[in-house]
RNA sequence: GGCCUGUUGGUCAAGCGGUUAAGACACCGCCCUUUCACGGCGGUAACGCGGGUUCGAUUCCCGCACAGGUCACCA
């Protein structure tokens, strides 16, 4: 056969060579040992939790040895395709601060030298290798049907031999030019295979940076190289892009592994350096029902999209300190020997990841929500409280805004301190938090243990004798002193050892201003609330609450 | 079924032939305290099973079990 003949048959629109993409897209000249590394997410519409993981690692790799981080579309399966795919990627990545270097950067603007970074547009790229391998007689067309395929399978099924397209079961591997030629002038749709040179005996064993010494049996199917659409299957294109990109480090999901052969011996066969590979453990999830773990499903768990994140309001930062402790094993002891660094500090390492699936801890990310938010200024947490209200929550806006100052206040409350209160894991908290200082109580949780009466008079004691100008140090003693007055004890330990002799201690006094002023038991410290509501307000809600008492 | 991977407390995980088997989150208790939160102290709780190798196995080897992945003109 005249492989040449059957090259210029096959792509008779083909007039470049490879050497013309191989000059054109020059070897990065970069320090030793940084990494390039790309994220290559397919443009479904959603961008997986998991998908960010792998984002995220790739980036942490790539930048912590001075290499790139690019993003690639890999959009060549037309029929799962949604509009606007790209857009939803790249947002979903900006959101979280992840910094991409090259690649697509909306639905059609990309930036760096190695473009296109969307696989639609490097079709003739792919067809030009291609042409190559059939020149070199290292791939050949083939004409079989889904159903003459399927027979196939059957049959080897039924033999119990392994499935595929390989060896006696590769019909179209003997096609005569001839054959070829009159299918083709028929309008018969073809692939084009791989002619593998594997042998079913032969192992090759390469080094995961994740998982370790990897060996599997050599493959031997001719897999698709050109689907009948003329368009790449991912195997392909991964060998092509990453080859012509620069791609030093692939870091993708794990369930790529046992494609390793098939993408090891296409490098081979079309003379390229293999990069390293790092395949990353799925995040699982406990499942309800079988308690067992399974992957975030789409589906089934909220959770599993990126978007829930931005959309409940989790800092991306906190979500990304989370990503951080289960991609790298020594980070939570880094971050309680270093609690102010930044994460960018942390040197990430793929020895430190986990071989096995983590189960993704959402009291986890809570914990670490809570702790981050807890450090942040009052202008932090504002302008973030505010940039979330924004977009999902406009009423809520709209409030925040109507006095910018109003609002600082609230938030500046015991923030700042020592000892930190931890009280918000995600913005969407923030509108029940905050409510009482936007709107005066309806319901009240007045303690039980005191008398309607009791309750009465402590609250008119204090309106005489409160004074808004007092400073903190003498706020609460002046509240002791009125308890002290109206039969309460001053300490809640003299109440404990004669309780009989007293109608409460100073807590029980607290808890109904505190309530008369927010409606609520259980609030951050007193004097500050009562410092932002200001003197006229805090005044006319002890006769809103004294009123309350008496209607009932 | 073939091929690959994994299995330490509820969760994330240290460990890499000899340890009272770290730590974090969660949970429980106590302390601090005007409520809540914070903080401090303490506690419950783990090496999947069976064989080897070894003076000694959580650690090494072999089975088994369980879990996950993959066997497409999807990525």
């Amino acid at each position: 056969m005249d492989n040449k003949k059957l090259a210029e048959l096959l792509f008779p629109d083909i007039n470049n060579t490879y050497m013309d993409y191989e000059n054109k897209y020059k070897k990065r000249n970069l320090p030793e040992g940084a990494q390039v590394t790309r994220f290559a997410p397919s443009p479904t519409g959603f961008l997986h939790i998991g998908g960010l993981f792998a984002a995220f690692v790739s980036e942490r790799a790539a930048h912590t040895t001075d290499g790139v981080f690019y993003l690639r579309i890999e959009d060549t399966d037309k029929k799962r395709e949604v509009e606007n795919g790209v857009t939803g990627i790249v947002k979903g990545i900006r959101d979280f601060g992840i910094k991409i270097d090259e690649g697509m950067i909306s639905e059609t603007e990309s930036v760096g030298d190695y473009a296109p970074y969307i696989q639609s547009q490097r079709a003739e790229i792919y067809r030009t290798y291609c042409k190559e391998l059939v020149e070199k007689g290292l791939a050949y067309p083939c004409f079989c049907s889904a159903e003459e395929l399927n027979e196939v399978r059957e049959e080897q099924e039924k033999n119990k031999e392994n499935p595929g397209y390989y060896g006696k079961y590769a019909k179209c591997r003997d096609l005569t030019y001839e054959q070829i030629e009159e299918n083709i002038k028929n309008g018969m749709p073809y692939v084009v295979r791989l002619k593998s040179p594997g042998d079913e005996n032969k192992r090759i064993a390469f080094d995961d940076g994740i998982k370790g010494r990897i060996e599997m049996p050599e493959n031997v199917l001719d897999v698709v190289l050109l689907k009948t659409d003329g368009i790449p299957t991912y195997h392909f294109a991964h060998a092509i892009d990453d080859h012509l990109m620069g791609t030093t480090y692939v870091i993708r999901g794990d369930e790529w592994i046992s494609s390793i052969p098939i993408h090891l011996q296409l490098f081979e066969v079309l003379g390229f350096e293999a990069p390293k590979y790092a395949h990353i453990s799925p995040i699982m999830k406990e499942d309800e029902v079988t308690k067992g773990k399974r992957k975030l499903s789409k589906r089934k768990d909220p959770e599993a999209a990126v978007s829930f994140y931005h959309e409940v309001g989790y800092p991306y930062k906190a979500v990304l300190e989370y990503l951080f402790t289960i991609a790298n094993s020594n980070y939570e002891q880094w971050r309680s020997e270093n609690p102010d660094a930044p994460m960018e500090d942390f040197k990430f390492e793929f020895s430190h990841m986990s071989k096995a699936g983590a189960l993704f801890d959402l009291v986890k990310l809570t914990d670490i929500s809570k702790t981050y938010i807890s450090k942040l200024t009052t202008e932090e947490v504002y302008e973030q409280v505010l940039a979330w209200a924004k977009e999902y929550n406009d009423d809520f806006y709209k409030t925040l805004i109507r006095d910018e100052e109003y609002s600082k206040s609230i938030f500046a409350i015991e923030r700042g301190n020592e000892k930190p209160r931890k009280d918000i894991t995600k913005w969407e908290d923030t509108p029940q938090y905050t409510k009482y200082f936007f709107e005066r109580p309806t319901e009240y949780e007045f303690p039980e243990n005191l008398s309607k009466l009791d309750m009465i008079q402590i609250l008119e004691e204090y309106k005489k004798v409160y004074n808004h100008d007092d400073i903190a140090d003498d706020w609460f003693p002046r509240v002791r002193d009125m308890s002290e007055a109206l039969g309460y004890a001053k300490a809640p330990k003299i109440y404990k050892k004669n309780p009989e002799q007293f109608k409460g201690h100073v807590g029980d006094v607290s808890s109904v201003i505190r309530v008369a002023a927010t409606g609520r038991r259980n609030t951050p410290d007193l004097y500050q609330i009562l410092q932002v509501l200001g003197r006229e307000e805090v005044m006319t809600r002890f006769d809103l609450a004294i009123d309350k008492l008496k209607e009932e």
